[in-house]
DNA sequence: CGTTGTGAACGTCTTCACAGCA
DNA sequence: TGCTGTGAAGACGTTCACAACG
């Protein structure tokens, strides 16, 4: 099959890198909370510690944007929150699908954190028919049946699979031939998707065994070699959690 | 704030990359349906694409942790599992506890991939009273006042952050402090841990967000500017996600 | 002969360090 | 003077392509 390139062949020199694009969603992030908290400008410095980064990687970030700060001043917050919604296509109604309705499902429904960021739920999809009608988030739950004519009558691009493993392939074949062109999903499958579909994965075990190698790793030093021991106090804002290999990294934020 | 490398500073010849072990997981995956079907050898071709990366990535990886292949056989399906797991530190068995639960809360305990892989969900913790002693996923959830007790009790190093971002910290904070060096963090915030500790985060609306942008550029093509167009056929298994940013990294330390 | 294991080339991301500007 | 914006250097990750070997 297929690499799997993660968009874009390699041409289009005017592409912003896709190191940078999971990273724009941290600097919105954290502008929204300066801006609710009225501070009109604030320093690459000050940005990168409330996103957890350094402050050179986030102005090169910025600078694949344009450039929106003042030498000696900052950057405006609110002018920067703005360039980055529409950068990262905010400022447009999203309507996603969510399907499979199961605890997971339920959870991803209830999440503030979509609406919040121009992702409306346009509907709940679930195989079980006893769950059909039932509201979940204020949401009445739909049958799979119906699932191309809901993703046509709200114009869906965008869809979310939250079904069991052996359910997600079926799934996402349905929802691409109904349309939908970019897919986060939950499921722990590779999904296999025609070219011009993007997929995104999540996987919940995945981050745990990741952990469980660098917990594994410490054990192995008990006695620390050099000087300073675990013990040392200085503390990190770390966010950055290395390469992901491929899904990557969801990530959610 | 400090850097965030990704882990040991960069000493260590032996140390397998951070790319590399973000992709064992969906190795394992892939070698455990394998296994189940009793396949007994398979090729980094075959296995390649039922993981969704390219053969010469997957070689590439396993060769960092030794020679496991017969060079025109392939690799023996239980050997890899069972090399994978021990690299990944899955041969033993590491209890979890899962702080906050609401409905994300709730999804994980009941999430079958955790116990599949070694990890045990050791307790429920919540900062609601009313909460206390309901069972979830058959285990009682017990109030936050117990919650250093409890990370004592269970020796546990691996803890599950599912609260709302307001308390996320302040629960990070008192698991570092009871002796937590792992943490997943599933809030929309950037934990300050002190060295030593890892945090992956897991943020579910900035995957989504990622996805928008891709999906807005697909918008500004409309009619396709080289030969083939957006209906071409060809399949991928794309599981390639690009870098994190967060996600998909550890890294502290 | 087929497939692994890997050096070398290449591309991407990060960090440095400082020129340029408000 | 202070902070941004960026060229250049370096680290890291991926892909190529083929020698090595069962």
């Amino acid at each position: 099959m297929a690499t799997g390139r993660t968009h874009r062949p390699a041409t289009r020199s005017r592409g912003i890198p896709e190191a940078t694009v999971a990273r724009l969603p941290l600097y919105l992030r954290a502008l929204t909370a300066l801006s609710e908290r009225s501070v009109p400008t604030v320093s690459s410095e000050e940005l990168a510690a409330a996103a957890g980064v350094n402050s050179a990687k986030l102005r090169k970030d910025f600078s694949y944007l344009g450039s929106y700060g003042t030498r000696g001043v900052g950057y405006d917050v609110e002018y920067l929150v703005y360039q980055i919604s529409r950068e990262l296509g905010l400022t447009q109604d999203w309507p996603v699908v969510i399907v499979g309705i199961g605890n997971l499902g339920a959870a991803l429904a209830n999440y503030g954190g979509f609406a919040s960021r121009g992702f409306r739920v346009a509907a709940l999809i679930d195989a079980d028919p006893a769950m059909a009608g039932k509201p979940v988030a204020g949401i009445p739950v739909q049958h799979t049946d119906d699932l191309e004519q809901i993703i046509e009558d709200n114009g869906v691009s965008i869809g979310v699979i939250a079904t069991p493993a052996g359910a997600a392939q079926q799934v996402c074949d349905r929802l691409v031939a109904a349309g939908v062109t970019s897919i986060l999903n939950f499921a722990p499958t590779v999904l296999s998707v025609p070219d011009g579909v993007d997929v995104r994965k999540v996987d919940l075990s995945i981050e745990l065994q990741i952990l469980a190698f660098h917990e594994q790793r410490k054990a192995g030093e008990e006695a620390t070699p050099d000087g300073a021991g675990p013990a040392a106090v200085t503390r990190r804002e770390s966010t950055d959690q290395g390469p992901d290999g491929d899904v990557p990294a969801v990530m959610p934020a």
